[in-house]
DNA sequence: ACCCCACTTGACATATGTGTCAAGTAAATC
DNA sequence: GATTTACTTGACACATATGTCAAGTGGGGT
């Protein structure tokens, strides 16, 4: 693994990447092996080693991308402006539905493959204490103690992790549907039909039908 | 895969088993190699063959491990007496608790070889919506709506995998101090005190100090 | 004392992976 | 048109894995 900054991929090393990432996100990181991604590049694997010092670089690079994005999206996420509890948890929850905001098939990935690497678990350990401290402070900005809003953070975290863990796959707009009980369920407040309507027309691209659009309850 | 089931392990087979699951469980499936195998046993590579066909019938007697445990206890626990939600939900929870009633890690392990294992996936699947329906149905017998019992269920089963999957690792003390808030947000509902001490009663020889037990609040 | 059964072993054949190196190619620069 | 630069290649050396097989060992039953 270097410290050097990998100094922008030529157009042939952005290819090794971009496979080593598909190989990593839907086979894990055993999977990602010089030889079998030479033969779906369709080119001499030694040529792998011209871009690459070894291997190990290679997966540094995955974990690069995977620092760059996801954590610190969703931190940002957590601080955005919002009027009560329900439409701050929408606004987190634009993570779990914008790939761009948050990878979630890198994230299990990472999250697997540092189970047998010491060295990554720790900085994702890192990693999830920021992502826990963030979403903690956001239920204490909006009134909770602070006992109750870490396990109401964690509760938010291991049920997205979990989600993600389990290869849950729904359709977006069943997912978006649930989502308002969902916030009640981690708030215990019911949102308002003003947070969902701006929750879903944020989203609405994603909603076939506006008039599935689900109605706040009486709470 | 063989569909004969395994006639009583030689106490040698055993031991292959025994080694093969502690891999399994904190390396993954990649990592159950015949070679390293025999290299922790300090028995020659080959005697393995006389126990196993091959290395598939050693990943198969492991997922009836798993299939003959996991599911089944936890589905039983939902069964249990409860006088409400939240003494239903402590039942629940003793599976976090004791190994012998759910092995986490066990479940962790195979749901990520699942992922690279078509069939493994399909029987996980079924496994898990045994779950989320055995958990829904709990719910429901405690007077919630059908809709919210099932999104409900799936923040329990979600949290318990999420927690499972961050390798969180806490005494159990402080796990245990912390379930009356979880029971809250799953349920909305406060336990009582005679909840919690019914729980704690049970778990007692895991705690070091009576005294620190946790006192319901009002709700 | 014998042999057989349960089990173990080392040698072999083969596949798949890593990484090095000197030679090859093709396009841009001089 | 010659040279340099960027990149690719096949041959080599080596490690690690799977699975087969014929030969070996050692304890219990006859």
């Amino acid at each position: 693994m270097t410290d050097a900054p990998l100094s922008r991929p030529t157009p042939s090393a952005e290819a090794w990447l971009d496979t080593a990432y598909d190989v990593l996100t839907d086979s894990g990181v055993d999977a990602v092996k010089v030889m079998p991604l030479a033969k779906r590049l369709g080119v001499a694997r030694t040529g792998f080693y011209w871009h690459f010092k070894d291997r190990d670089e290679l997966l540094e690079a995955m974990v690069r991308r995977w620092e760059e994005r996801n954590t610190g999206n969703l931190v940002t996420r957590t601080e955005a402006y919002a009027e009560g509890i329900a439409e701050a948890l929408f606004n987190l929850f634009d993570c779990w539905l914008d790939p761009e905001l948050f990878d979630g098939r890198l994230d299990l990935a990472i999250r697997n493959w540092a189970r047998t690497d010491a060295g990554l678990q720790d900085r994702l350990d890192l990693a999830d204490e920021r992502r826990e401290q963030a979403i903690a402070d956001m239920f204490v900005r909006h009134g909770f103690s602070p006992d109750d809003a870490r396990i109401r953070a964690r509760t938010v975290i291991y049920t997205q992790i979990g989600y993600l863990s389990m290869q849950v796959c729904e359709q977006d707009d069943r997912r978006i549907a649930q989502m308002p009980t969902y916030i009640h369920i981690f708030s215990g407040v019911h949102p308002t039909q003003r947070d969902i309507d701006r929750f879903m027309t944020r989203h609405a691209w994603r909603l076939p039908d506006p008039q599935q659009w689900p109605k706040a309850k009486v709470g």
